[in-house]
DNA sequence: CATCAATTTAAGAATTTTGTAAGAATTTCA
DNA sequence: TGAAATTCTTACAAAATTCTTAAATTGATG
């Protein structure tokens, strides 16, 4: 992996440009969109390991497509704005964004910022963050369409027991404990999180295992959680 | 998990001091250092999620102290610095720094910096040592899936096992006393500690060792304690 | 409002882990 | 070599954790 290909979402043609040339030499691939609309097209066809995202954009807006973007993916967005106030850059940030430029940027700067972000996105090796699907010896999860199958055939699980799936999957091999997962798949407190999760898990396995005593997929290790068979 | 460590490293106390005022009502936890060499211990003992580092400090300054910190960790480090020149910027990114603020900074950007990096890095669910795995002549210790295999045949240990073979592992060639393996394992006093740590040794060569009467890898020094050999 | 599916609660059963104790075996050292 | 110190082994008891089942509750839908 020696280039990385990155997304400027801007409408003014100088600056994709200005950025385009800042950003030679440094093992990068700049890929150009004029706004929001353009950009999660581009995305959907190309390898993208970074976006440098514009605020003000006609039609849909930097802040919007960040939005819009981290509703599924988790690469790297650095907003670039001329707008320098606070406030923006709380807000910014906020809505998911992993750096923030304010306009004019040096080009040091830019180039800088722009690799250390990457550095950190290949470095933690995870750059396909949001792969749809999810297999793991037979056993298919399907994120857009929610549907789990065990060797082809397709199942039905509750919305719940979807989550709980989807959550060990998708950290197929760490062990999650019992108030991890009620923390995470609930997201509010209970005084009987033992329980509530053990049956849960007993009707996921009744469903995704063959036999549900000796679960080839869900295992429990002892003292410490459940996790998904590697 | 709703706390996360923060570490200020900054020789000025009022600034050490307004920090953690700034990052209160965050979820945040702010460890204070007055010094690269400082810091180096509290990484040692304490669970950091961040650390925010100032640049000019005596005995260790903020630089060498990140290039270290990277040396063996991958957890999101910030520069502070009252110097805003490019070229510092540069620099501070490139030792592998994760984000840089200039001094005097505001409150709510600092705050919004923070948050943005821990964000990161949990959803990204790697905030453990980038060193994960520990191997010696076959035996392999996972820190993160907490698994632990020989010569490639993944074994089952309990949370108790695994603990004492962690340690064990993470100091491999030093020698542990039983007293000191039941005081950093348990932490509580008991007044059977030779016997316990004995069964939980025999324990763990009958799963590591191939012949537990004459061990490979979990080694006895007469009279001193229990090591792994290198 | 009746019905059905989904979820939660509760409690006992089953399983696994951990602690204890006591004697056996090994090493050290006089 | 023999006594003392230390570690090893075993079996069983106790504790902790997970599993299972069934009944109660909730929530959505016609």
């Amino acid at each position: 992996m020696s280039k990385y290909n990155v997304l400027v979402v801007d409408d003014e043609d100088e600056i994709r440009e200005a950025i385009e040339v800042y950003l030679r030499n440094e093992d990068i691939k700049v890929i150009k969109a004029k706004d929001g609309i353009d950009a999660l097209n581009v995305l959907e066809e190309e390898d993208i390991h970074l976006i440098l995202m514009d605020i003000m954009m006609p039609r849909m807006d930097g802040i919007k497509a960040t939005f819009k973007i981290r509703e599924t993916r988790n690469i790297p967005i650095i907003i670039l704005s001329a707008k320098s106030e606070d406030t923006d850059k709380i807000l910014g940030l906020n809505i998911g964004a992993d750096d923030y430029i304010t306009k004019p940027f040096n080009p040091l700067e830019l180039a800088a910022r722009v690799k250390s972000q990457l550095r950190r996105y290949i470095s933690l090796g995870n750059y396909k963050a949001t792969e749809d699907e999810i297999s793991v010896r037979g056993l298919i999860l399907n994120k857009s369409a929610k549907t789990v199958s065990v060797d082809g055939e397709e199942l039905k699980l509750t919305a719940l027991e979807y989550k709980i799936l989807e959550l060990l999957m998708e950290n197929c091999g760490r062990i999650f404990s019992m108030e991890e997962i009620y923390e995470r798949v609930w997201k509010e407190p209970s005084y009987n999180v033992e329980n509530t999760v053990a049956v849960h898990i007993r009707r996921i396995r009744e469903k995704i295992e063959i036999n549900p005593k000796e679960p080839k997929y869900l295992k429990v290790v002892w003292g410490i959680g459940y996790k998904i068979e590697k």
